[in-house]
DNA sequence: TCATAAATGACGTACGTACCTCATAATATC
DNA sequence: GATATTATGAGGTACGTACGTCATTTATGA
């Protein structure tokens, strides 16, 4: 009645330890008939395998690669500072993760970091980059080569077997929407969305779930087109400067981009903080200061922590064919105002 | 530079690997300097011992109770289906969880149960119940025991050691409070504040959170008394349909407690919905359809998942003496919309 | 200093699984 | 029906730790 071992499972399926080792293991040498018979008493038994023993008989160590942008903005701090931690807690779990990085806007050289990676001994891949088709492409040589992939953060539409670990971004789009049309009150005016580029799809996706919203709204409120900084702080300052001024009343900024120090600077330099809603993403030590100061008054997050024990728990479940904890697995789209804003991590050495 | 294992470990310490184990398994009969000079060792190597390999040894199944509430509304289903689950994923690492139920209300029941688990065999125990003396004594008798046991939800500030995996629940009162003044736009008017009962420390510090955000918005909102059902259907609803007569404009409705269906049924009847903003606790299929059919207009929950794996893990490191990932185990005050509600969990056989 | 107790070492078995080798049984091929 | 091929069985060792027994060393005390 104690939980069914191997050998139980081999005599339940009238065969021998070596044959069950060849079926749960894959290998080759057994009939099929036989495959089925062992498979219907893994059934009839709820048979099991002890993945702890089992790592300790491998003696494997698994190696996971993060591919992450290369530029160092907050989040992606934060991103490194979960996968350290992460590294550190599962040192004793076989498995090892380190990361790699790649200019975020260069597809050719994203593409050859992760052909790159296929030739190492590498065992799970998660992979933060722009959806282009020379990143689907590689990612469809790695799958291809049975190495699982997961698409972290920014969804990959378009390579299949890419398991995503990220919010919906439609959805978060829609629940900033929603949050500023409460948030403005009865105010009228205009809604300025700012982006880094829109380009990418995690913004086009954010867009339309926000203008969703919106549209409900169009008496009251005017949206804006999506200004795009491109990542350059000049521009930003230009673009946002000129929106400000000559703009009808300001009621809303939704900053969709997570880097937002520039906006947020000439934001704030020009006094607009406390006049607008100001919304944005992602929680790093930047817009916690602006949520307690009252600059911002949301922020839309993921868990990053969750993120990544997520995609490690993930691409785990796919080097070693176990089916994961579903619900789990899910990332919320959090809503983060200055009342339940959690507290910093102690960084840790 | 692999992990480092015991037979690293006894080099180090320059002892034998008997001596190792009765240092790490703190058996007698060994010097108070070799203990020290094995601690020392486990430092520089940096020696964790794998938990894994560990309890394959022992063969120890590990059992955590949840003492739960006897009656069973929608939150405490959650937990039940949640606690299930868990069981089942638990059931490979040497873990069974199961469930012990005693009356919410009875103080000396929920005493006697716990006096009857330190009897068992139980390795460590989540206990979720109203603070009273009589409880807090028995948690302290289960201490006493070296009973690992931690406060479940509802927190027990006076049971030293038992650690609280749960919300914070002054900062989700100010959460909402924060919310209604937000949602309520220009509106003035009473905001009304229904729970089960004051008595219960939770809904006091709810609150207290609330009272503090709304206080800010006198001039504007008149927050009346707690109004308490005492879980009582006839009651709810002379209570509630008094309160929306007799008050003027209501225009916010704070529903403290999670147990809302007579509550919700009766505002509903009285077509108060869509007049008033609507704030509750915890996401059930009941709040769900609440929040789609745009009754209800926040949910402030926690993710009951987490929650109890949180409780698991937290038990376990306990029992076993490894110290877990802080970060992973603080519970979020997680704000629900329309727009970001998480798809509901399908249920399993 | 010797008897005695306390501390330590040496070694074996077990946990559930992986993986290897070799022998044997069943089946397919001509 | 003999032979080649494929399927299966039998058995061992290993992973890192727990735990038991017994022998041996070291410290303690009178």
């Amino acid at each position: 009645m104690d939980k069914p071992t191997t050998k139980d499972l081999a005599k339940a399926a009238r065969v021998s330890l070596a044959t069950v080792d060849r079926v749960l293991n894959g290998r080759a040498g057994v009939r099929q008939a036989t495959v089925v018979r062992v498979h219907k008493a893994i059934e009839d038994i709820n048979f099991v395998r002890n993945m702890s023993a089992a790592n300790l008989a491998r003696k494997k160590e698994y190696q996971i690669i993060f591919l992450l942008p290369d530029h160092d903005d907050e989040f992606i701090d934060l991103i490194k500072k979960e996968v350290a931690e992460s590294g550190r807690f599962l040192a004793h779990e076989h498995t090892r993760v380190s990361i790699v990085r790649a200019p975020a806007n260069d597809p050719h050289q994203i593409a050859k970091e992760i052909d790159k990676l296929s030739a190492d001994k590498v065992d799970g891949v998660a992979i933060m980059a722009p959806e282009t088709p020379l990143v689907r492409d590689a990612i469809l040589r790695l799958e291809a080569r049975n190495l699982p992939v997961i698409a972290f953060v920014s969804h990959q539409p378009n390579a299949d077997g890419a398991y995503y670990v990220g919010i919906n971004n439609e959805a978060a789009g829609r629940t900033v929407g929603q949050l500023m049309a409460r948030f403005t009150g009865q105010r009228r005016g205009t809604v300025l969305v700012l982006t880094e580029t829109m380009q990418s799809r995690d913004s086009q996706e954010r867009r339309l779930g926000f203008d969703a919203i919106m549209e409900k709204y169009d008496t009251r409120l005017n949206v804006g087109p999506s200004m795009e900084t491109y990542g350059d702080p000049q521009r930003s300052e230009e673009v946002v400067k000129m929106a400000l001024l000559s703009q009808t009343p300001v009621v809303g900024i939704y900053l969709m981009h997570h880097d937002i120090r520039k906006a947020m600077q000439v934001i704030e330099e020009m006094d607009m903080a406390q006049k607008a809603v100001i919304i944005g993403h992602e929680l790093t030590s930047l817009t916690r200061a602006r949520l307690i100061d009252g600059a911002m008054d949301a922020v839309i997050t993921q868990d990053v922590g969750h993120l990544v024990r997520s995609s490690i728990r993930v691409l785990g479940s796919k080097i070693t064919r176990v089916s994961p904890v579903a619900s789990q697995e899910r990332i919320r789209i959090e809503i983060i105002l200055r009342e339940n804003m959690p507290e910093e991590k102690s960084s840790q050495t």
